[in-house]
DNA sequence: GCGACGCGTGGAAACGATTACATCGCCTTA
DNA sequence: TAAGGCGATGTAATCGTTTCCACGCGTCGC
């Protein structure tokens, strides 16, 4: 593969014209110019990138480390943090961390022998190790979605607080009063202010919210369906059940199905994340929907801005509650 | 951040001892070793991954450019194939060509640029400079899923050929005689083996293809929707449509029910690529599974081996039929 | 007792770019 | 006419590794 070299012989230049042409530098003959450019469509020259980024202590690249691509809502977001991230010259790695503390350290580990400018990251609970050595070397690091406690860095999320409860007042309204949650682990931020909202929403209405209708899950399809399990074979089980991610809600539905209950009839589910699927599943699911092409571009957008040198902190958007089929009938949902 | 100077000046002896240690090569007197060791713990030293690949010519990274993020095939295919690239020791940058050519071209060329160690791509339809490009510089290729005429690199897909017969087997045995299809881009090699495979079909059972039940699409919700509303609006529309991919039988569904209408008694649906959602839609969808995980273990097999200078040729997998029932009432399949 | 050999280590040249600094005409100006 | 300045280009250092080669030294065989 042709190097700068090879242009600059053929050019007949040195090849710090070459460079000067390629980055646009002031002060380069219109001639010299054209000489160089041809040289480099005659050879087919790119600039080998890595050189580049060893010389200059940039790779355009940003690192986005997530729960689980599989889960739609951390597809969605990783698709647009792509396309923010592209728009402004970058390219993204993702790793996926499967929900698991050590390969998320692994890639976070990875990413940073690799130079990335930049680590957006949705941490999974459990040892930090390598995320805390990042924050450490200076590299600028954004939580998007899910936050650390005791890591100070920006965090770019969607308050589902009001969400929450605006989701419990519609269950209320309909005449559930056994209402049910499945949280994702018990360290993930956005479990742990589900719950706390679901929760506070349940004491507002008067209603309680004992151990057994707290199912621990783990954002994954099997744990939700173990945890509907769990609850179907309790002596009362719950009119409702909140799952606090769509893929435990997928799991709820296949238990369900397996034991040939039908939604909302045996049981009402409700879930966290809105995905295009809901509106198609056997009922139309209830969720609560994050703005999430936003929180992909304005974590993009603190990021970069942090890895060129502006200022930038947190960002803070909100949910909102699609109310369908699945906890029961509302006016005029049915056609 | 320390580099391999410091560590060798902490423990006293110069970088190539370092650099020996480091990469595990024999005849390190293990005193030295230790003391290397030690400087590197001290300093926290990590390997600065692009001077490394500058110097080595290998980045340990695969590039993969698919068309689709959303579309859950490819999110799949991406999650194993990322597996099997860490497995091996590479990392994995996605493209998101979204089905447009120009957005392919723009990654295949970032992914050069960045001399990553081999490329996989689902090639869309359309211009194809910069991949043709990338096959001339050398750089092992592979093509994943989907492949291109004219561009002579190992294909790893699946061969949907026979599970469309059985597909068209069983929609026959069902009693329907109006079928109905819905293309992807014309020159997708999916695409065309699909229609391809459906035709024959349709003409081993008897059945007529006419113009207007062949719909061309993108491979995307939106165009499966448009086809579906041609279909709807014929004086005399098909029975079954057969989608030829998943978010394009989403959209079918999107359709069908903005008119009221339900699946599959005024009109049922196929897919192909099946999907965990399928299993929970209204009502559960019949579709075409491929092996999507072999698929992408596969591929980055192929791709590391010709990476690593073992030759490697083509693999084909095959896809089956899963019957459910939205193509109508089958033996006990309704509980 | 001396050369050959092997082992552990260091010095320095790459890899392919960017960029500070030097150089060299040539034009302007006093 | 000579000095100064400026615009265009070249030279070389540098980024952080890996790796080839040389070197010093102890051991072994003759």
């Amino acid at each position: 593969m042709a190097s700068i070299k090879d242009v600059a012989a053929l050019a007949g230049v040195s090849v710090a014209t070459v460079s000067r042409v390629l980055n646009a530098h002031p002060g380069v003959r219109p001639g010299t110019r054209t000489k160089v450019l041809h040289a480099v469509s005659e050879l087919g020259y790119r600039p080998n990138g890595v050189a580049r980024s060893l010389r200059t202590h940039q790779t355009r690249t940003l690192g986005l480390v997530i729960g689980d691509v599989l889960n739609p809502f951390f597809t969605e977001l990783a698709r647009s943090v792509e396309d923010a991230a592209r728009s402004r010259g970058y390219s993204v790695i993702i790793g996926n961390a499967d929900e698991q503390p050590a390969l998320q350290d692994h890639h976070v580990r990875t990413l940073l022998d690799r130079r990335i400018d930049g680590l957006l990251v949705s941490p999974t609970d459990g040892d930090v190790g390598a995320l805390r050595d990042a924050v450490e070397t200076g590299i600028p690091v954004v939580f998007v979605d899910r936050w650390l406690h005791g890591v100070d860095v920006p965090v770019v999320r969607a308050d589902g607080r009001r969400a929450v409860h605006r989701l419990v007042a519609h269950l209320h309204a309909l005449g559930h009063r056994r209402l049910a949650i499945i949280t994702g682990p018990a360290a993930t931020s956005t479990s742990t202010e589900r719950v706390g909202a679901f929760r506070e929403a349940l004491r507002a209405f008067g209603l309680a919210l004992p151990a057994e209708y707290v199912a621990q899950g783990d954002f994954q399809t099997a744990s939700g369906r173990q945890a509907a399990a769990a609850f179907l074979d309790l002596p009362e089980p719950p009119e409702v059940v909140f799952a606090t991610d769509n893929l435990m809600a997928l799991g709820v539905m296949e238990e369900l199905r397996s034991r040939g209950l039908r939604v909302p009839r045996d049981m009402a589910l409700a879930a966290f994340d809105d995905i295009p699927w809901f509106l198609h599943t056997d009922p139309p699911l209830t969720a609560i929907a994050q703005p999430t092409a936003d929180l992909g571009h304005s974590a993009v957008q603190v990021l970069t801005d942090l890895a060129e040198g502006r200022g930038a902190g947190s960002v803070t958007l909100s949910a909102r509650l699609t109310a369908r089929r699945s906890c029961g009938e509302d006016e005029g949902s049915r056609r």
